[in-house]
DNA sequence: ACCTGAACACCGTTCAAGT
DNA sequence: ACCTGAACACCGTTCAAGT
C-alpha cells in the first residue's frame, strides 16, 4: 500500500508531564500506574501521523507506551474510542486554526471571512492529511458520541453560515437558499481535501507540491462565482 | 461501529456462469478447477456491498467460493489486487452511467452536460455508496497500476472539461482557468458524494432520505454561480 | 486500582504436499 | 496447473491472576 511512512517528528503535543529526568523513552517499566490513558493518546497521534489511521493498533500504541497488550482497554473501551480521542486532539487543534484565522479577517468583509474559514481548513488538511483523515471517516470513530466533535463541527458549521448570511445580508452574493450554498461551500472545501489526502490529485493535473495554491485557487473561483455581479443591483426576483 | 450490513440484493453480476443444474451455492466441493478468479470478485463485490470495503477478508471470500484460504493468492498477489479488481468492476458501471446519461443530454446546453455528468456520478455514489469508497480510497486499490481505473478516470475527467470547454467558446461562463473550474466542480462533486457516504450530512442539516436532491441542489448552486450574468455581455478583461 | 500475560478467535500470506 | 491445510506473525479483546 502506498504509505510511505510520513515525516517521524517530534511532536511537543501533551506538553509538561511529570518531569523525571532524562528523555522518557517509552521502555522503561516504572509503570504501574502514570496517566496511561494520555500516554496511549500520544502514541497514537503519532503513529496516525506516522503512517496513516490504518497503521493504528492497539498492541503497537501500548508498546510504544511501555505497557502489555491488555492494559489500553483499562482506559478504553475499544480501539475505536482510542481513535475518538485521537480525532478530538485533531479537530481542537483544527478548531483553533480556523478560529485563529478568522480572528484576523476583516469584519468588514463577510464573504472574505467565509473564504478564510475555507482557506484554514484547507490549509490545516494539507499541513496534517492523516489527522484529517481520522476526524473525517466517521467508520473509524465515534462522532455522534463525542461532545467534543459534535460541538467543534457545529462551531465551524456555525462559522461558515453565519460569514455566509452576512453576505447575503450586504447583498455581496445573490439570495439562495442560505444551507444549500454552505453545503455547497462546505462539499467543495471538504472534497478539496479529501482528493489530496486520497490521492486525486496526480491524476487532475495537480502537482505534488502545488496542491495548496491549487485548492485555494479552486476555492477563489466557488467565491467569486458566488460574488454578485454588481451591474446588476436587485435581486433576480 | 457504524457499519448495519446494507441490502443484500442477489447482485446479478458477473452473468452466464456453465450453467450447471440448482442454483450454484458456493457450499460445493465440485471446485478444484473452474474460474476461481471470477469467483473471488463476485464475493468481494457482495462482501464490499453487504458492509463496507473493511469487510472485506481474503479468507471470507475463499470461503464463499468454496476454496481454502490460501487458493486465492494462486490468482491475486495480494488483497489490494483482489479489492483493485473490485473497483475495476465498480469503476466500469459509474463509468457507463455517466456516459449514459451525457448520451440523453442535449448537444446544445454544454453546461446542463457539465451538470449531468457531475448529477450521474452523485446517483451513482448514492445507489452504490460502498463500491463508491472502493474506487475512491487510493490506499485500498492499486489505482495506478490499473489501465482501467486510469483510462476510466481520464473518460470522466475529458468529459467534464469538454464539456466546460465548450460552454466557455460559448460564452455561457465566464472565461477562467479552464482545470482551475474543472478541478472545483470535480471537488464539489466528489466532496458532496464522500460527506454522504462518509456521513456528514446528519450534522448538515440533510435528512436521511433527502441526500440525493440536496446533492444535485447543491451542484446547482455552483453550475448556476458559474453561469455567466447574461447583463455583462464581454469578458471582464 | 491498575497492570500482566495467557488465551481465543480472527487476519494476510507462504509453502510443502497433494490431485 | 491449481488447490489444500498447516504454519507464522500478526490483530482486537477478555479475564484470571498478580502487585
Amino acid at each position: 500500500m502506498a504509505l510511505k511512512s510520513g515525516k517521524p517528528r517530534t511532536t511537543p503535543r501533551t506538553p509538561g508531564r511529570t518531569a523525571r529526568g532524562a528523555a522518557a523513552r517509552p521502555r522503561r517499566r516504572n509503570y504501574h500506574h502514570g496517566n496511561l490513558r494520555e500516554a496511549l493518546i500520544a502514541a497514537a497521534l503519532r503513529l496516525v501521523e506516522e503512517s496513516g489511521p490504518h497503521s493504528v493498533t492497539v498492541r503497537e500504541a501500548a508498546r510504544r507506551a511501555g505497557v502489555s497488550s491488555g492494559a489500553p482497554f483499562r482506559h478504553f473501551p475499544d480501539r475505536t474510542a482510542l481513535m475518538t480521542a485521537v480525532a478530538e486532539d485533531a479537530m481542537t487543534r483544527l478548531r483553533h486554526e480556523v478560529v485563529a484565522s478568522l480572528a484576523r479577517a476583516p469584519e468588514s468583509d463577510p464573504l472574505e471571512r467565509f473564504r478564510g474559514v475555507g482557506a484554514a481548513y484547507l490549509r490545516w488538511a494539507v499541513a496534517n492529511p492523516t489527522h484529517f483523515q481520522v476526524i473525517s471517516d466517521r467508520r473509524l470513530i465515534d462522532f455522534d458520541g463525542s461532545d467534543v466533535l459534535r460541538g467543534a463541527n457545529e462551531e465551524l458549521r456555525t462559522m461558515l453560515e453565519d460569514a455566509l448570511a452576512e453576505a447575503q445580508r450586504r447583498q455581496l452574493v445573490d439570495r439562495g437558499d442560505l444551507l444549500l450554498v454552505a453545503l455547497a461551500g462546505r462539499a467543495l472545501v471538504y472534497g478539496l481535501a479529501r482528493m489530496y489526502v486520497d490521492g486525486h490529485f496526480p491524476q487532475w493535473g495537480v502537482a505534488a507540491g502545488g496542491a495548496q495554491p491549487a485548492m485555494e485557487e479552486a476555492l477563489d473561483i466557488f467565491v467569486n462565482a458566488l460574488r454578485r455581479n454588481p451591474r446588476s443591483a436587485k435581486p433576480s426576483r
